[in-house]
DNA sequence: TCTGGGGTCCTAGGACCC
DNA sequence: TCTGGGGTCCTAGGACCC
């Protein structure tokens, strides 16, 4: 059994805790730019306000209906999250933080989940001011549509289970299939060319149908429906893939000096998450492209990718070497409207520094090639799907080894190569 | 005039290899 | 001259999440 506990409006609520006037009154908060609407309490969603709804075209229902407003103020959400989170965390050791506002309980063994649930829903509101929607269910997606039940069924009371015991037909036909976790807006029109309209109707299907037509990871999502665990929780965050940093300009830009400025400010931030993480990078991408909603405008996507010369996270070097990316993407003439930097191939900096020295130099030598693949396969079975490395006699011989890097980085690839040193 | 930011995973298809 | 089957790697793009 699995708990998701998600806080109601977060951004709104964070508000309100240092603002309890507002109580009842509708809010919202926008985001970056004031550009849209981010966050809606309920009573700003009644009006019919929608979330990502441009500033500019809610601004005259917002002034008449005097909604508070408010400009984004990640300091404080993240300050308050992490109140939540530790508050959760009484409730029971295994957690997962799944985003800002929402977390993941193991709520195996608890004799009368329910009554926990609501006991930890008052404690949350109690100690920290924000409230929250409890959903439970066997699986992960089965507590996120439980969930949705208890956010919005005034019955519940803020508390929805979906016992395992009790088949769940009735309460996910009342479920529109958008709703489930994993289905996009995208999914959802073609899952309606289908007749599947509603979360029961997705559970009915037949997941090989499913991944056949659409693709694994929705097939993942009907078995979790239909009760099986595919999702598992996840006690640690996985290491980050990439760190992005990146800003709409409030106006238009198209001299290169505005935008250098602009990128050394984003590469800075991304050096500092990057340190922050104990992380070093071997790739920096930088990008910069045109206001896409004026379509009549020329349009521009640039975009560059620079491997370092060895992996850092070092501000200066990133930061030169983004400028060599902006150089070589930049061209004249256009209204820039967005400009980012992302670092790419992560990891430890110490691994990354032996990696250097790594690189297997087993291609087109076939002697020992024998019991190297069966050494291989052996290793290749452990790491799982995708991890083929070395197991080729094709392939790229230009060393490009990105993906390798990528698998080298994880704890278990430390042993293969240990085997594998062995038999060299 | 004014339309966010930060992530992950999967798949199709081309280049390349034997 | 015929033009296969099996495989890897990479990229772009599509889908999703908050």
């Amino acid at each position: 059994m699995f708990a998701l506990i998600d806080c109601n409006s977060f951004y709104c609520s964070c508000e309100r805790v240092f603002r309890p006037d507002l109580e009842s009154r509708p809010v919202v908060v926008l985001s970056n730019n004031d550009g849209c609407c981010i966050a809606l309490s309920p009573e700003a969603k009644a009006l019919g306000l929608k979330m990502g709804t441009p500033y500019f075209q809610a601004r005259e229902l917002i002034n008449r209906h005097k909604v508070a407003v408010f400009s984004s103020n990640y300091e404080l959400y993240g300050d308050l999250s992490r109140r939540v989170m530790t508050v959760l965390g009484r409730f029971s050791p295994r957690q997962e933080i799944y985003s800002i506002d929402e977390c993941f309980l193991d709520f195996s063994g608890f004799h009368d989940p329910e009554a926990r649930a609501r006991e930890i829903k008052r404690t949350v509101e109690r100690w920290t001011g924000i409230p929250v929607s409890i959903g439970v269910g066997a699986t992960k997606t089965l507590a996120k549509a439980a969930n949705r039940f208890a956010k919005n069924d005034p019955q519940s009371g803020g508390v929805k289970v979906l016992p395992p015991d009790v088949d769940p037909g009735d309460t996910l036909a009342r479920l529109p299939v958008r709703e489930v976790w994993g289905v996009g807006h995208r999914w959802a029109r073609r899952l309606g060319d289908y007749r599947i309209d509603t979360a029961e109707a997705l559970r009915r299907a037949d997941p090989a149908w499913i991944a056949s037509v659409f693709n694994a990871t929705l097939a993942r999502t009907v078995r979790e429906l239909q009760g099986h665990t595919c999702i598992p929780l996840e006690l640690q965050p996985p290491p980050k893939q990439q760190i992005v940093v990146s800003r709409s300009f409030g106006r238009p830009v198209t001299a290169f000096e505005d935008l250098r400025e602009a990128v050394f400010t984003h590469v800075t931030r991304a050096a500092e998450k990057l340190r922050g993480d104990g992380l070093a990078a071997q790739v920096v991408h930088v990008f910069a492209h045109t206001n896409a909603f004026q379509p009549e405008a020329p349009q521009y996507h640039g975009t560059a990718t620079l491997a370092l010369p060895r992996p850092t996270q070092d501000t200066r070097r990133l930061a030169s070497q983004a400028e060599a990316g902006l150089r070589r993407l930049y061209r004249n003439g256009f209204c820039y409207k967005k400009a980012g930097v992302m670092l790419l191939e992560l990891g430890s900096p110490n691994v990354l520094q032996n990696e250097l020295f790594a690189t297997p130099e087993t291609d087109g030598e076939t002697f020992r090639t024998r019991r190297l693949m069966e050494v291989l396969d052996n290793i290749n079975r452990r790491l799982g799907r995708g991890t083929m490395f070395l197991a080729g006699q094709g392939g790229h011989q230009s060393p490009r080894p990105w993906r390798l890097r990528r698998e080298m980085r994880s704890p278990r690839y430390t042993t293969a190569w240990k085997e594998l040193r062995q038999v060299n």
